[in-house]
DNA sequence: TGTCAATTAACAATCGTTGGCAATAGAGTG
DNA sequence: CACTCTATTGCCAACGATTGTTAATTGACA
């Protein structure tokens, strides 16, 4: 996502009015990590601008995606979180338990298809997601039992970590 | 997932009563590669079983989900569809027009990653989401404009297709 | 045969999200 | 500055998928 100055601008050249609630949520969104729900985004903002409605968040973000400065992630937490890293290559660890996303940045050249494999499909996007209990819902609850230990899992690929919530 | 005869022996086995209902439910599903819904396995059944409540229907994908006969998968599309097929090394390609669904038999033994890059995680799965149009959409709609062709993309892994709906 | 789970119908309720509406505010343009 | 037209707000209704409730009935299994 760009920055607030250049999202203005951008947003101008569209046709669409700069509002402080808008600018308001660029900055909410700016440099912003954790994937946050349109309800966090909608706290986040209402501590700067109590009146902001739910419904102006809902819109603005809908209209960074449309615009792709953001993506709409359906993560299978239940709600839309949206991710203002729209740097392509990277994809998201789940935590099945408190639903905390994690970035990760990993080498996935592999990650595309040949046209003879795509079954016909224009293939446009490729998402990764990983599941599993993240280090806090684990050390928090299951202090007794522990059968997991990953045992087999080979590591195929490079990555690098990004911070979340 | 197994045969109809054999899910209701591991029903009997678990307590829960073997109903034609389910019964029925256990036969939409099998050998079923269609990635259904609730909603339309409600209606598959309804043509054998017309007084089949809905009800039932999600019961009854739930306590297959739960005893890992069928998966429940989040594509995006809105709702929950189900797959009998868990045989685990397979992922989709998901149709963002139509929501059509087909599995992808991919040699994925990349997909995982190590214990180092797992920022803590105790990561369970890993899923591959590929969106695209399907063919149908394709040269159902937009017979002018053809800007894609997916130009730069490789292919880095086999793959072997399998039907779907 | 008897018990207890399962099913049904009909409906309310949930949750995330979108829509309508009327009134007001305010951004952009001239 | 003034005008216009979009945006915002508040409030509330509605959506679609899913789950819950209740009470009555059915039927699987021991």
């Amino acid at each position: 996502m760009r920055t607030p100055e250049e999202l203005s601008e951008l947003f101008r050249q569209r046709g669409r009015k700069v509002t402080p609630q808008r600018q308001c949520i660029f900055r909410v969104l700016e440099g912003n990590v954790t994937h946050p729900s349109a309800e966090v985004v909608y706290e986040a903002a209402r501590a700067e601008m109590p009146t902001i409605s739910l419904k102006t968040v809902y819109q603005t973000l809908n209209d960074l995606a449309e615009l792709g400065e953001i993506q709409a992630l359906d993560l299978g937490t239940g709600m839309a979180r949206f991710d203002p890293n729209v740097d392509g290559a990277h994809h998201h660890l789940v935590c099945h338990e408190c639903g905390k996303v994690r970035d990760l940045y990993a080498d996935l050249d592999g990650l595309t298809i040949g046209q003879s494999d795509a079954q016909g499909y224009d293939v446009r996007s490729a998402e990764v997601v990983f599941r599993g209990r993240c280090e806090d819902c684990r050390t928090a609850e299951g202090a007794g039992a522990g059968a997991s230990a990953g045992s087999g899992r080979r590591a195929s690929f490079r990555a690098a970590t990004t911070a979340t919530e």
